[in-house]
DNA sequence: CGGTCAATTGACGAATCTCAATCACCGTGG
DNA sequence: CCACGGTGATTGAGATTCGTCAATTGACCG
C-alpha cells in the first residue's frame, strides 16, 4: 500500500499572529478558506484562535481510510487541514459514485451544520490531517454574527453551483470532456489555495478515482488520458500533474454557458 | 402548441383563517411546503398573510416561457403556487441539460437569498402561477426567527441530497434505471403535496424533459417508456401517469443505498 | 385540410464497457 | 539483495448500450 503523502509544492510562512498552541498556527491555507472568518478575532468571543478546547480538535488519519460513512449521525463539522480526501456512495453493486474531491481548506461536511445525518461516505486520499468543530457553537455564531452566515451561505452555494456543473458533465458530456473538466476544476481550486507551481500540481488522484468521479471505467480514463498526454496537453506522473496547453485543454473542458 | 395546465386531482378546502385578499388564501399546497413556516402568524411581524404588498406578489406565465434565465441578477425568490416548471442550463450546442423538475410549492430559487446571480434558467412546464417574495425581508426573518432559518436550511440540504441523487443516476446508473427512478422521486414529491390520487398523478412531462434531465436522447427515451408500459410498470396518457407495478419500479429506480 | 410537434419504430454507427493480458512499480519477506 | 505479491496503468478485442438518422403515425391547431 502506497502512503500517498500530499507534498505539495511550496512552504507557507511559518510565524503567525496566531497562537502557537493551536495547530492552525502554521495551517497554510488559513487566510483562503472558511477558517480566515471563523478564526478572525473581531468575529466572536469565545472561538479564538490558540486555545483549542471544546469548540475545536484537530486529527489525522492514514490514507484510504475512512472518515465517515453513510447513515453515522455526527454533531461536528469537519475542515481539511493537510491532505485530499474524497465524498462517495457506494453502491449495492460495490461501485461507487464519487461526489466531490475535497483539497486542503476544503470543508467536509458543510450541511452538517443543519443535517446531522451523513448522506454519503468520506475517505481520506492521503494521509490527512483535518479539525472538527462543534455545530452548536458554529450555529450560535451563525446567527450571531451576520458575516459568518453570509460566508457559509457562500460555501454552501459555491458547492450547489459545483454540483451543477457535475450534472452537466455526466449528463450531457464526452468522457474527453468530463475528464478535462475535472483537471481544470481541480486545477482552479488548487490554485485559489495557494498550491500550485507553474503549471504544476500534486494530484494524488488514481485513475480508479477518476473514473468513480466521471462514471467511467478506468480503462477508458487510461485511454483519454493517453490521448491527452500523447497530444501535448498535460504532463502526469506519480502524484503529480502538469497542464502543458492550458488553452488546448480548456478547448475540451471548459464549461462553455 | 397545447397548453399543458395541471388539472391536478383533488381540490383543497376552501375556507381558512387566512385573509381572501391574497392569493394564498386558496392555495392548495400552502400547509405543505415553505409557506407554512413563511406565512405562520407567530413567525414575524411584517410578514403576514391578507395583505398583499411590498414583500409579496404574485404573477402568472404561460407555458413553455422563460421565467428566468441564466446570468440574471435578481433580488426575489420565487414559489410555485401552481403549475410545474425546470431548472436547466443552456448548452453551447443547443443541447439543454435539466437540473431539477419543479412541481407545486418548490421553491424555484432557493439560494436568491444568498446569491444574487443566478446560475440557471427557468422554464414553466405548464401554465404557471407562482409568488415572488423580496429576498431582503426573508434574509430578516431568516436572522430573526431561528424557525425560519432551520426551515431554509432543510429546504437547501435536501436539494443537495436531490442532486447528489441525480449524479448517482447520471454516473452510474442505466437509462431504465434513470427514468424509473425519474418517476418514483416524482411520484414521492407529489405524494408529499397531496397531489396523487390512487397511483396516478398529473404528468405534464414531455419525453424530450425527461431525455435532458436523464442525460439521454428523446428516442431512447421513448423505448424505455415502451418497454416499461408492455412489461406492465406504468400506464400514461397525456398529461398523466399511473403506476401500476409500484415493486417492480422500485426493483428497478429504487435507490438500494 | 395542411402544418407542426410529440411519440414511435427501425437500421445503423459510435462511445463506452467488459474481459483479459501485460507491464511497471513498490513494499515486503526471505 | 532479490523474488514475490499486490496494485495501478496500459493495451487490445469484442460486446453492449445508447445515439444518430430517417421515416411514420397520430394529435392538435389554426
Amino acid at each position: 500500500m502506497k502512503s500517498g503523502s500530499s507534498q505539495q509544492p511550496g512552504h507557507s510562512t511559518k510565524a503567525d499572529a496566531i497562537g502557537t498552541s493551536s495547530p492552525c498556527a502554521d495551517c497554510r491555507v488559513r487566510q483562503l478558506n472558511i477558517c480566515s472568518v471563523l478564526l478572525s478575532a473581531a468575529s466572536g468571543e469565545e472561538i479564538l484562535p490558540g486555545k483549542e478546547s471544546d469548540w475545536q480538535d484537530h486529527k489525522a488519519t492514514r490514507a484510504h481510510k475512512n472518515i465517515k460513512s453513510a447513515g453515522e449521525r455526527s454533531d461536528q463539522v469537519y475542515v481539511i487541514c493537510d491532505g485530499w480526501a474524497f465524498r462517495f456512495v457506494q453502491l449495492p453493486d460495490s461501485r461507487k459514485q464519487i461526489l466531490s474531491i475535497l483539497i486542503p481548506g476544503d470543508v467536509i461536511t458543510p450541511t452538517r451544520l443543519f443535517d446531522k445525518n451523513v448522506r454519503f461516505s468520506v475517505q481520506a486520499l492521503t494521509d490527512l490531517r483535518y479539525c472538527r468543530f462543534a455545530s452548536s457553537i458554529l450555529r450560535a455564531k451563525l446567527i450571531a454574527d451576520l458575516a459568518f452566515l453570509d460566508a457559509w451561505a457562500k460555501l454552501l452555494v459555491a458547492e450547489r453551483q459545483h454540483n451543477f456543473g457535475l450534472l452537466i458533465d455526466l449528463g450531457s458530456r464526452t468522457a474527453d470532456e468530463r475528464i478535462a473538466h475535472l483537471i481544470l476544476d481541480l486545477k482552479l481550486r488548487l490554485e485559489r489555495r495557494g498550491m500550485m507551481v507553474e503549471r504544476s500540481f500534486a494530484f494524488p488522484v488514481s485513475q480508479r478515482l477518476i473514473a468513480a468521479a466521471t462514471g467511467l471505467t478506468p480503462e477508458h480514463v487510461s485511454r483519454v488520458m493517453g490521448s491527452f498526454r500523447r497530444a501535448g496537453l498535460i504532463e502526469n506522473g506519480k502524484g503529480f500533474l502538469r497542464i502543458v496547453d492550458l488553452p488546448g485543454l480548456q478547448r475540451i473542458g471548459g464549461l462553455n454557458l
